[in-house]
DNA sequence: CGCTTTCTTGAGTAGATTCAAGTAAAGTGG
DNA sequence: CCACTTTACTTGAATCTACTCAAGAAAGCG
């Protein structure tokens, strides 16, 4: 059987026993969760029950302000992990909300030790993870702290092709990117203007662009080199 | 015995069984390795070899760009972990430098999976501290995207106050801030010069203030309420 | 004590914001 | 299927936050 997204996510850091495959199997059997798009999966300031895996959909992981400033710290792509932080915190620090259709597949924090006990490997794979997502956010601080505008949404556009086809969901030289401008400068630390702008100038200079939602890059080469782009950070253990 | 800073960061979220503060005693018997401040632990593209656990000093993550900017991607105090992403990535994606005189504790990435077996509340501590890591770092994103250069500095001020406060490592109301300007630029995505105008602000609106390497808050709480700082994300699982 | 690094302050500038108005696109209901 | 409403995007002009350049003061170091 083809691997999904989903198990593609899991099978990166370490391969997988045959046992270990099949209590991901049984897992996605057993019960998933759907949701529309623009849901909010988790609320900020929440209690945490359950954590899931992302077996299908993009999620947006997004700290809002008390005057409505937003930031959006990380998507949520097929083989990642939601909600793990209920581990460390009883109430979400963070909301998630579904930016497409989604599928979740429940990941309950209670049976944790269970899952460490049965499956090690299993949980030394979603700690690797963690890590994975540690580094991710730390590029993220890179880009709002030490790029400018135009490097920073050209980062974010590279960043997003390179998670997406490493999953396999890319079809073909362009994909579908469900997010609009305001939610892209929420990710950039900028405003949904200013992203426009920045929009126009890719175009002009036959970079990238963004037309019905979907994301098309023209120049991989020049965009790398003028956002300064180096995916090691989302690659394997190379 | 009174229990260490670097005992502190561990028993934050649990508490230790005999036998595990044993292993940790055991492991800071057996080799300490002490560095200068300013010195670089962990150079970037590098190969990894061991982790530590920081037994004393402060460190600062840093990535450092081709042109020459640099981010400051997080902090790490006595009780915290640097190096374990070499189990994600073979080649570090930072730079690691000390900011004061620091004592490290190995903790080699080879007996990560004994400690796993022998110690699995030790690794689970660990996990959990990682996750808290993530929220500090979710928590500067924040900071990095969404607030102006006062709000961040105010933020940054307090952020450091409680950790080393949450680690017993505050004497009096003042505390002992071994860092530049430069230095809190380069966390803060700004630039010296607009540091120090930014200091200039928060004395002469008698909130807070550096002098002689040591950071006085005079105003808690106006310094919070300018930051918009909720510590829940330092906290223990509250 | 001289040398270097760090900090301060001023003046001019640029990257990004705000405000505002208009256009295009996407839903919604008759 | 079309008129209506709403949401998303574009563009211009004015403004501001934070930067650059520069030069002098203060502090740390050998």
């Amino acid at each position: 059987m083809k691997p999904s997204a989903f198990e593609k996510g899991f099978d990166a850091p370490l391969d997988l026993t045959r046992a270990e495959h099949d209590a991901l199997r049984h897992l996605q059997a057993l019960e998933v969760h759907e949701h529309e798009p623009r849901v909010t999966i988790f609320r900020q300031n929440a209690r945490y029950g359950t954590a899931y895996i992302v077996k299908a959909g993009w999620l947006a992981e997004m700290r809002i302000l008390r005057d409505g400033r937003r930031q959006i710290q990380n998507f949520r792509l097929p083989g990642e992990v939601i909600g793990l932080d209920g581990l460390a915190y009883s109430k979400s620090l963070f909301a998630v909300m579904s930016l497409t259709r989604v599928e979740l597949v429940p990941l309950p924090l209670e049976s944790f030790e269970d899952l460490q006990q049965r499956y090690p490997r299993l949980a030394a794979i979603i700690f690797v993870q963690t890590l994975r997502t540690e580094a991710v956010l730390r590029e993220w601080e890179v880009n709002l702290g030490r790029r400018n505008g135009f490097e920073r949404l050209a980062h974010l556009l590279l960043e997003l092709h390179r998670r997406l086809s490493l999953r396999g969901l890319i079809d073909d030289s362009s994909t579908d990117l469900p997010l609009t401008q305001e939610e892209l400068a929420d990710c950039l630390g900028l405003t949904s203007v200013y992203v426009s702008r920045l929009l126009k100038c890719l175009r002009e200079e036959g970079l990238a662009e963004i037309a019905g939602r979907r994301l098309v890059i023209h120049d991989w080469d020049g965009l790398r080199r003028s956002a300064g782009f180096d995916p090691r950070y989302l690659e394997g253990s190379a």
